[in-house]
Formats: structure tokens, sequence, C-alpha cells
DNA sequence: TATTCTAATGAAACATTCTTCATATGAAGA
DNA sequence: TCTTCATATGAAGAATGTTTCATTAGAATA
């Protein structure tokens, strides 16, 4: 992950440091259905593999931010990985993002958020 | 923006793309530095030009996903634009963003949201 | 309307992040 | 210990994102 850098001056670096990281962590696609996955309760590796459909390797790359920050736990469990949401973090954020759209976003063909978002 | 594709299967597509527009808009040391400026109070682009040391472009390039996902509004002021933050969905989410990081980050090498984070 | 001030835009160069493939590690059981 | 199962890791190519430079657009004012 970038550290930010010294180029934007006048702003703490912690600041945008820990939001960069935190932010940069979620602005993926695959973390976010493993998120939306792992919401159902906790599963082993395999378990995500099959139900998302994508690649072994693909998935353990994308858990290892997710666990760095924090944002899903893991344990052993014999050969073995159970991942698990941190809850606390993550629910009042999904839920902030949820309620900004229901406010702020029509869904127009201008608006990233809302547009293309059918149900599957 | 990318458009969260069908590759990852059995996942409600409006949440990933929700989330994925919403996140990836923040996750920028850029628009991050901007957001911090503009809690201090509305401001417009040559100010934020002069108190960041960034290009003129780079500011008004960055300024466009922060508007268009709502979570910076525009007025017009003369020949000026005055940029103003969205605290009804940043300060809570920023304040998550802060809990977490007190709670769950000890700030050791391996945590990148606490790491390298001197005030300044 | 010519000029100046303020800000936005397009496109190319550059940088970062993702995805895939191949391989490695580690635990359990034969 | 050899094999198998479950997962992690490294590295290279592919895909996205960012930054810069040059140019354009709009509003105010002489």
């Amino acid at each position: 992950m970038k550290i930010v850098s010294d180029k934007v001056s006048g702003v703490k670096k912690r600041f945008t440091n820990l939001c960069y990281g935190f932010f940069s962590t979620l602005a993926n696609p695959t973390r976010l259905a493993i998120i939306e996955k792992l919401d159902e309760g906790p599963m082993n590796v395999t378990g995500l593999v099959n139900t998302l459909g994508q690649e072994q390797s693909m998935v353990s790359h994308n858990l290892r931010p997710l666990v760095r920050c924090k944002l899903v736990n893991v344990r052993r469990e014999g050969k073995q990985r159970v991942y698990s949401l941190n809850h606390e973090t993550l629910d009042p954020i999904v839920k902030s993002v949820e309620l900004h759209a229901e406010k702020f976003c029509e869904g127009g063909a201008n608006c990233p958020l809302k547009a293309k978002s059918e149900a599957s």
C-alpha cells in the first residue's frame, strides 16, 4: 500500500494515512464481496472460493489486506483458516454508506454509486 | 470509475457497486487532504491550491469525484466556485475510522493504518 | 469586445494495484 | 515419511488510477 507522501502540504499526515489505508482496503470489488459473504457468518477460504467463484489465490491475496487492517479476523481450525467479520467496525460504516446513498444519490447516470445497480 | 463486473458471483451487485464507488472516491491522499481542509470551512479552488501546494488542475480533477458522489458540495460565487463538505455523511464515517484505529490498530510495523503516522 | 481572473477538461505519461500462474508451506492422515 | 488437503506467497503481465501539461470555458470588468 502506497504511503501518503509529503507532496500535499498543510494537512495532518496521520489523518490522511489512516483514512487512505482504511478506505483503499475497502475499495475493491473482491474484498467487498468477501465482506458481504462473511456477513452471513464465518467461513474458510475454500468456502469463499466456492461461493464467490474466484480462484483460491485471488481470495487469499484479497483476504490479506482485510486481516492486516483488522476488518476481518482469522482463526485456525485444523488445516483450515476460518475468517470472520469485524462487525463492530464494519456494521456502522456500511450503514453510513447505505444512508448516504438513500439521501444523496438519485441514481441518475452521473451517479456512480447507484447507477448500474441491479439486484443479483 | 471501474464498474464492478459480474466476475464475482453470489453477491448483491448493488452493495458492491455502492461501496466500491464510495470507498474508491475516498481512497486517495489528495482527496483526503481536500476533505481535511474543507473541514475547516468552505473554500474555493484557489484557496485549496494555495494551502495544499498542489496544481490547480490536480485540485480540480480531484474535486470532481468528490462532488459526483455528493461528499462535497459546490456553489458559484462570481467567478469562483466554493466547495464545502457534506458533514452529515463524512463526520460519522471519519469518526468510525478513528475509533477503529484506536481500538484495533497497535501501530506496529504491520499496521498500515497507524504506521508512519507522525503529526505534521 | 478584449482582457483578466477562476476553474474545468482532454490526453498522454506515469504509477499503483490486481489478477493470474506457478510454486511453497504447513497440518493431518495413510 | 509420503501423500493429500487447505492455504499462502512471489513475480510478471494486465488493468486502473493519478498527475501533468496544454488548452478551453465562463464570468467580471475595463
